[in-house]
DNA sequence: CCTTTATCTTGACGATGTCAGGATGGATGC
DNA sequence: GCATCCATCCTGACATCGTCAAGATAAAGG
């Protein structure tokens, strides 16, 4: 009510972030639209381009906040479960489904888009701490071998991508503690 | 030499859907544009109205035709595999794999876009032919639960999205038999 | 042979990403 | 206090996109 629009947004790089992860969560990264982006920001359809380089330059950043946000509720996770090594590591790849079910548009966007810039340096950053977390987990529960490392993280990964896709409906129609179970029983297979 | 330009294309649907395939191939489903398929099947750009409702509809159609691809690149590898469940199940996740690594485009379209109609009659089909396979498999290999279904599903499935998008580096570096075996070892971890 | 119908083309519309050029106003130097 | 600079934002334009409407072409069928 104070100050109505200012030409000068204040931090339009953030509203620009929230507004672009709203846009996805409502019309998928496939119907991106920076001029939605903007409009839901409350800018002309060129601001954008003062903060990010591109559109892309816009979905790399928000994809580095979507690796940082996976570890995040990774975290969440292995803090509530037990601390042997097995169990955090279990615990991390429920964090790592717990992700893909609430941020599906995260997910896909940093799994299965190829429009962020992977080689940016604050993207791949981000995404090697990640990866980081995954093999010293996958050390700590006794996995030394190319096929410990893959078969964690594509365990994982699958069940992730599947659920968030909803093509894992024997699954996603469980209520949440018997789902937990079951993801904690297959996750657990993926070392031998 | 003989016909340089007929009016009528003759076949121009099956021409259409190879078109799009290399367009996806090329470009990548982000950058799909169908003005472009057009251009590269011959025709003007509005030619593909005719055989099919939209965009997503030849996406729809080509899509279809991928979980097919995907049954013959199983098929394949079962073929030339030991007739017991657990080998046939352990060589169905290979040729998974391979259908992922030799047609990307396909995979990504198939299994990472909402752009396919997966509500569309043909496409639920051949959905729904290659999730009978797969149960089948499971099934004669001697899994029981929904744990066991998801567990083989998610791992061949985590594999082949992670290695078709260039993830897994360890891998994917490998020469080719020394590649199958280690993830033949790690798709036998989906059965408990 | 004439009509019908499927097939393809041309032209147009609104929407999109990006670029060029102009407007605004906070920050800096004096 | 004031003038200048420059980061920030806007307007307008362009090529390209998907889709629709209307016309052109040729194959099919009476």
């Amino acid at each position: 009510m104070t100050d109505e629009k200012p030409y000068h947004h204040g931090d339009l790089r953030s509203a620009l972030l929230a507004a672009a992860e709203a846009e996805l969560d409502a019309r998928g990264i496939e119907a991106f639209s920076l001029r939605a982006v903007a409009k839901r920001a409350g800018v002309s359809h060129a601001a954008p381009a003062h903060h990010f380089s591109d559109a892309n330059g816009l979905l790399t950043a928000l994809a580095a906040e979507g690796y940082r946000r996976l570890l995040a509720y990774q975290g969440r996770r292995q803090a509530s479960a037990a601390a042997e090594p097995a169990a955090q590591l279990v615990a991390s790849g429920l964090g790592y489904i717990d992700f893909a079910m609430e941020c599906p548009a995260l997910f896909r966007l940093v799994f299965g888009s190829v429009r962020p810039d992977h080689g940016a340096r604050d993207l791949q950053a981000a995404a090697s701490m990640a990866y980081t977390h995954l093999t010293d987990l996958v050390f700590a529960a006794g996995g030394r071998t190319v096929a410990d490392e893959s078969a964690v993280w594509a365990l994982a990964h699958g069940l992730a991508d599947l659920l968030s896709a909803g093509r894992l409906k024997g699954v996603a129609s469980m209520e949440p503690a018997m789902r937990d179970a079951v993801l904690r029983d297959v996750l657990a297979r993926s070392l031998p």
